[in-house]
DNA sequence: TTTACTGAGCTACACATC
DNA sequence: GATGTGTAGCTCAGTAAA
């Protein structure tokens, strides 16, 4: 599966996996994020219950009354003590002590440890998305035409789970 | 110097003090006023730089106008250059000076040139105000201020395209400045160093470059390998497009940040399309200007993206494609063919119909969101009588779409009617089939070029392909009309019939026979009938092109015609070598045939008597043969078989099996799928049977550590997780297996299987209290030994960490989420079913792991500790199971062996939460009271078994080998042993609602719990469990791909050479099976024995009897056709 | 208009370094 | 062990989407 799934597999799907597929459906929404394996797997964790929503509401419009009321003051005059020089010094001093202003292991040894660290360098890419789904789960391989109904599914919620449907 | 000017001059200069702040005042509310102000502030420039002193007694001047400007600026700059990030009014100052620059080095070129003849070196009072702000403000580049760093950066990226001329050893620096700023350790102020020095390297001549890279070099690495999204953004928005950026912009379709995506196609692919003043000429990213590869590159990736924004982006811009390349080329923008079908149709030109599914995939897409085209689009009379593959695919797509959004009307509009589409079909079939015949003469004979030949051949496929679409549109017929019905079916049964057909085709023209057969057991019987006619072609005329006269297809002899001495009557050993070739050729074509006859149907094949013949002389030999591409096509054709034969199906599982290991993996894959869809589909009735499965899925299961090729792993994978998924092994240790080989730094390149994974083990997790059950049941022991392979990890490879690892885990045992996916899948009613208590279940388990003396790898320990803070500990919980954790917390604080102070914190913290939040559940808690409790007895005897903390650490040292030492502590009792590492099962009930009470053993090995290594286990075995054993298991190891657990449970069945045989005794039917494994070939030969003697009478002709009703509806309802 | 998601800023803590 | 830096978790506000 190199693709996504496109309409004339989804209208397949529609048409006969409404009986147990369609419960399925809930984790194809949900796992659209986290698909790419455990290196970029990441905690999403579900929002505790809002209880008390109701007046949060009117908020948003009171916020929105204070909308950027600040002005930098370029009128009064500049402070006589003061020099240009003075104040440009004080803001564009350099870093006397501790962590540089450069990301570490760059700088001065940046050479040598460039050509290393090239390599193993993140490209930020994404793996080839295979497109995992439910789909895959309940199709056979060899017949991809064809849905396994797992009647013995519906029982899924039971305690104990590792029941066969006995009919 | 300001107190030295005279009186005269003082007034311009105060005038230019208070001006130039009200202008700034301005231009910090809004940019609308910016123009306006522009040119206000140009003229106090202006009028400041006449006001000049003379110095060194008339040898010099002074500009003190123009300083005085420049100072004035600065200043007010110094109070923007501290304001944070996000704070509008800078940046419209800063967009001011940066417009400034521009605006004023504009008025300085306008002037030049209209004095023009000057030198050109010369000093103005543009370029002085340039120099000297830049000169400013590279001072700034340093600043330990990010905030200073980041607007410096920022006023400097504003100004950079419009500097105007500026001195050699200014831009030098500058660019210096900006390359250094980029690995500024703020990604805010790596914006705007990279957004700088992409203005400033359309400007840069490599060739001037001396040392070191150029500036589009860093920005190049930089736009790959930035760890900042924003940077990686930033470049990508200011880069210009051409065939050298190009590559590298187009591979960030796959950049990890959606956002990027978006861009890519919102915004540098959009853009570019066009260029020149009235965008006329062809862009950088016009479809025509790139390579097909390409082209399809942007397509896949946008519209398989799994962010719907980005797919909306890549489907907007495949829109504006197809606008675009409607017009033919640059000249004939104003030729009459505009319509929308003219565009779409080039578009598909510079794709590639005929391989991948990109083409359909991308019009599809412009159907969905531009529905102007889809609309618009009409198939005119000429349409269906000049088919070339781009109009025949888009026809196909077209109707397909009509189908899919059930546009019954427009579908009846466009369609032909099907007699004339089955003539038009007839037609260049036959007109195919005399090309191809015409062209091997003239292959023949010669009179061919190499160049006309393939171009030649080229047009066939083209032609074949045409036909391969329309067979595909004829699927959506409407098949109302009998005559048409019949004209179809014929045609295409004809078709298959003709040797000369194309493997191609098959799967098409088997679909168009589906649609029309009336049930399963008609399309199998005339599939039969063709695989015998093809086999045995003398009765039929095979040079005739199709005839049209009208056949009945109800007229079709549906008995087997009798054996007449052909090709295949031969005896193989006859056959002259031209004959075999003939014969094999053929075979391959009728097992495709069977193969896609097979995937299509789903009755019994007790119900169709007329595939015994085909098993029998078609499919058993092609199994037998040496030749790989027919026992592959043979194994997956018997596969098929058993799908719908279950008699068939128990007899062969064994066959599969045994093969599996001796072939080379493009076979062993079909088999591997073959066994897992047998038992997908069979499980329920081999079980039902007595048929123990175990052995077979064991062994599937431990191939997942021993198979190499990584498809097959994958497979292996895929088909256990589905296995597991289905309810059809319930051993943890198939669970187990699959997360080692998920996270096992083996497979890091192994997306599929890593995908697969990653969707089952939440998939599974969230479908079933008991599934969140069985994840808790191995955390511990899978933990530990994950952390085993992280501590052998070789240099080169990877692997998540121990936390992230048991952050999975609590994430898969999170109860809150099973309930949201009950709930979502209404399953509401069971959501009591959910378990409440699982993690507080883990936290016990956790506990006692921790309490083990035997665990002693600090890592480990800190990231258990941790992960209790992380576990759902509902607010409700029953009194047992609450003091009982607290029971163990209680003692784990008494003996902590931790000794560093993070863990400790973190136990602190869990354990007052804890005891906070259940205080009224714990009010009494005492643990000498505890400890008598019935409910309790085995965490008090776990807890009397543990040594006392201060003894501990003498154990530690110890080795195990020489047995354990047993200290009594005060309040202890001696007991046995309690060896064994993260065991996985508290020996508590269940929320204590079944009070019982166990024999003392570490962990319980209930028949859920098959976790338990031997080692672990309190069981009274002394000599197996020494160290020295241990190491040996673990080296007698194979080499494995993925180190799966060496000190597995149950080892005493799992690491010996023949597990399988171990197994089977326990079930008779399963015996046979095992023999059948022990000697392959001898079961081979007796299952697929083709005597011809005996072809009447098959050794397993026992699965033609007519099979119980009940069965084949089994059957019939697992599976569900498409 | 409401809602969800993202991004910035803050705090606390862990980790490394001396 | 004191120190400073880096990072994770949290909250809030702003924006995008419904």
């Amino acid at each position: 599966p190199r693709r996504i799934p496109n309409e004339r597999d989804l209208v397949m799907a529609m048409t006969d996996a409404d009986a147990e597929g369609g419960a399925l459906d809930y984790f194809d929404q949900n796992f659209l994020k986290n698909w790419a394996g455990p290196e970029h797997w990441k905690l999403r964790k579900v929002i505790r219950r809002p209880e008390a929503d109701t007046n949060a509401a009117t908020k948003a419009t009171k916020t929105r009354g204070k909308k950027e009321g600040f002005k930098i003051d370029f009128l009064s005059p500049p402070d006589p003590e003061k020099d240009l020089k003075e104040i440009a010094k004080e803001l564009f001093a350099p870093v006397t002590k501790g962590a540089g202003i450069n990301l570490p292991g760059t700088g001065a040894t940046a050479k040598k440890s460039k050509k290393k660290t090239k390599e193993k360098k993140d490209e930020h890419l994404l793996p080839d998305d295979m497109h995992f789904s439910s789909r895959q789960l309940v199709t056979l391989f060899l017949k991809p035409k064809f849905f396994l109904k797992m009647r013995g599914r519906k029982a899924r919620l039971d305690e104990n789970g590792d029941d066969v449907d006995e009919n | 110097m300001p107190g030295r000017v005279s009186q005269a001059a003082d007034s311009p200069l105060t005038l230019l003090r208070a001006a130039i702040p009200k202008i700034f005042d301005q231009a910090q509310v809004s940019a609308n006023n910016h123009q306006k102000n522009f040119v206000a502030l140009y003229k106090l420039h202006i009028e400041g730089s006449k006001h000049t002193e003379l110095v060194r007694n008339g040898q010099g001047v002074r500009l003190v106008g123009e300083k005085t400007f420049e100072e004035v600026l600065n200043r007010l700059l110094l109070l923007v250059l501290p304001l944070k990030k996000g704070t509008s009014q800078a940046d419209r100052i800063l967009k001011f000076v940066g417009g400034y620059t521009k605006f004023v080095n504009e008025k300085a070129a306008e002037e030049k040139s209209a004095q023009e003849g000057d030198d050109e070196d010369e000093d103005t009072t543009a370029s002085r105000f340039t120099a000297h702000l830049l000169k400013f403000l590279l001072k700034g580049f340093e600043s330990k201020d990010k905030i200073v760093r980041y607007r410096v950066l920022q006023t400097v990226a504003e100004m950079v395209s419009h500097l105007g001329e500026i001195d050699e050893d200014i831009y030098t620096s500058l660019r210096a400045a900006l390359m250094d700023r980029v690995s500024d350790k703020e990604a805010s102020v790596r914006v705007q160093a990279v957004i700088g020095l992409s203005k400033l390297c359309g400007s840069e001549d490599p060739a001037e470059v001396e040392e070191g890279e150029t500036v589009l070099d860093v920005l190049l690495d930089t736009l790959a390998h930035d760890t900042a999204p924003d940077v990686r953004r930033a470049i990508l928005m200011n880069l210009t497009p051409n065939a050298t950026t190009l590559p590298h912009i187009l591979a960030r379709t796959r950049d990890t940040d959606p956002t990027i995506r978006k861009v890519v196609y919102g915004t540098v692919l959009k853009d570019n399309l066009m260029q020149g003043e009235e965008e006329k000429t062809m862009g950088p990213t016009h479809p025509r200007a790139l390579t097909i590869l390409q082209r399809e590159q942007i397509i896949r990736n946008g519209l398989g993206d799994r962010e719907p924004s980005v797919r909306a982006a890549a489907s907007a811009l495949l829109g504006l494609w197809a606008d675009i390349v409607a017009m033919k080329s640059e000249e004939d923008q104003d030729q009459e063919d505009v319509s929308v079908e003219r565009g779409v149709l080039n578009l598909l030109e510079l794709l590639d119909v005929g391989v991948s599914t990109v083409a359909a995939d991308a019009l599809l897409s412009i159907f969905t969101s531009r529905v102007d085209i889809f609309e618009n689009i009409e198939f005119g009379d000429r349409f269906w009588t000049s088919l070339t593959p781009e109009t025949a695919f888009l026809a196909r797509v077209f109707v397909g779409h009509c189908k899919a959004i059930n546009d019954d009307v427009r579908l009846e509009s466009t369609l032909p009617v099907v007699t004339a589409l089955a003539f038009r079909i007839q037609e260049s079939y036959n007109d195919l089939l005399d090309d191809i015949r015409d062209h091997d003469d003239q292959i023949l004979l010669g009179g061919l070029t190499e160049d006309e030949r393939n171009q030649k051949e080229d047009e066939l496929l083209d032609r074949e392909f045409v036909l391969a679409e329309i067979l595909r549109l004829a699927v959506n017929l409407d098949y109302a009309d009998e005559i048409g019905r019949r004209k179809m079916f014929q045609l295409v049964r004809d078709m298959l019939s003709k040797g000369e057909l194309s493997e191609k085709l098959i799967p098409c023209c088997l679909d168009v026979l589906r649609k029309l057969s009336s049930n399963e057991r008609d399309l199998i019987r005339v599939v039969v009938e063709i695989v015998h006619d093809l086999r045995d072609p003398d009765e039929e005329d095979e040079e005739d092109p199709i005839d049209d006269a009208e056949t009945s297809y109800s007229a079709t002899p549906a008995t087997v015609k009798p054996q007449r001495m052909g090709l295949f009557t031969k005896p193989p050993a006859e056959r002259t070598p031209e004959e075999a070739a003939r014969a094999k050729t053929i075979d391959l074509k009728c097992l495709t045939l069977c193969i896609g006859m097979l995937e299509r149907v789903n009755s019994t094949f007790e119900e169709n008597s007329t595939l015994d013949g085909v098993l029998q002389d078609l499919v058993i030999p092609a199994v037998q043969s040496k030749d790989l591409d027919m026992r592959s096509k043979g194994f997956v054709c018997l596969g098929l078989c058993c799908l719908i034969a279950r008699r068939l199906a128990i007899g062969s599982v064994g066959l599969f099996m045994s093969q599996i290991k001796s072939s080379p993996d493009e076979l062993k894959l079909e088999l591997i799928k073959t066994v897992f869809d047998t038992l997908m589909v069979h499980e329920q009735a081999f079980t039902k049977q007595g048929i123990d499965l175990g052995p077979v899925t064991e062994s599937l299961v431990n191939l997942i550590g021993t198979e190499a090729d990584e498809k097959v792993q994958a497979l292996l994978c895929m088909g256990v997780s589905k296995l597991v998924f289905n309810g059809m092994i319930t051993d943890n240790r198939a669970l187990k297996n699959l997360i080692m080989a998920y996270l096992s730094p083996n497979t890091v390149s192994n997306q599929e299987l890593r995908q697969c994974l990653t969707y089952f083990l939440p998939a599974f997790s969230y479908s079933a209290s008991s599934h969140q059950k069985k994840m808790c049941e191995i955390f511990l022991s899978t933990f530990s030994q994950i952390s085993d392979v992280r501590r052998k990890l070789e240099d080169d490879q990877e692997m998540v960490s121990g936390l992230q690892v048991g952050m999975m885990f609590v994430d898969w045992t999170d109860p809150l989420k099973l309930s949201k996916a009950a709930d979502a899948q209404g399953h509401i009613s069971d959501s009591n079913g959910v378990n409440d208590f699982i993690q507080l279940e883990m936290a016990t388990n956790i506990m006692m792991a921790l309490l083990k003396p035997e665990n002693k790898d600090e890592d480990d320990m800190k990231i258990l500790v941790q992960l209790l803070s992380k576990l759902y500990i509902p607010d409700k919980v029953d009194d047992d199971s609450i003091r009982t954790l607290k029971l163990l917390l209680h003692n784990y604080s008494m003996r902590r062996p931790l000794s560093d102070a993070t863990s400790n914190r973190a136990f602190t913290k869990f354990d007052t939460a804890i005891s906070e939040r259940f205080a009224k559940q714990l009010e009494d808690f005492s643990e000498e009271e505890y400890k008598q409790l019935v409910e309790l007895k085995d965490i008090a005897e776990f807890l009397d078994d543990l040594i006392p903390l201060d003894d501990s650490e003498i154990i530690d040292i110890e080795p195990k080998k020489k047995g354990r030492k047993r200290y009594v502590a005060s309040d202890s009792i001696i007991s046995t042993t309690t060896e064994g590492d993260c065991s996985d099962s508290p020996p508590s009930s269940k929320q204590g609602k079944k009070p019982k009470s166990k024999k003392r053993r570490l962990s319980t090995s209930d028949d859920e719990d098959p976790e338990e290594d031997d080692t672990q286990k309190g069981s009274p075995a002394p000599p197996k469990r020494t160290l020295p054993k241990r190491a040996a298991v673990i080296n007698k190891k194979p080499p494995q791909v993925i180190v799966i657990s060496s000190d597995d449970d149950d080892d005493d069945e799992e690491n010996t050479p023949g597990p399988r045989q171990k197994r089977l005794a326990l079930s008779p039917r399963y015996q046979t099976n095992v023999k059948k494994e022990e000697k392959p070939d001898q079961e081979i030969n007796d299952m697929l024995d083709d005597d011809s003697s005996e072809l009447s009478e098959p050794p397993h002709d026992s699965i033609m009897d007519p099979d119980s009703d009940e069965e084949q509806d089994e059957v019939n309802d697992l599976l569900t056709e498409d």
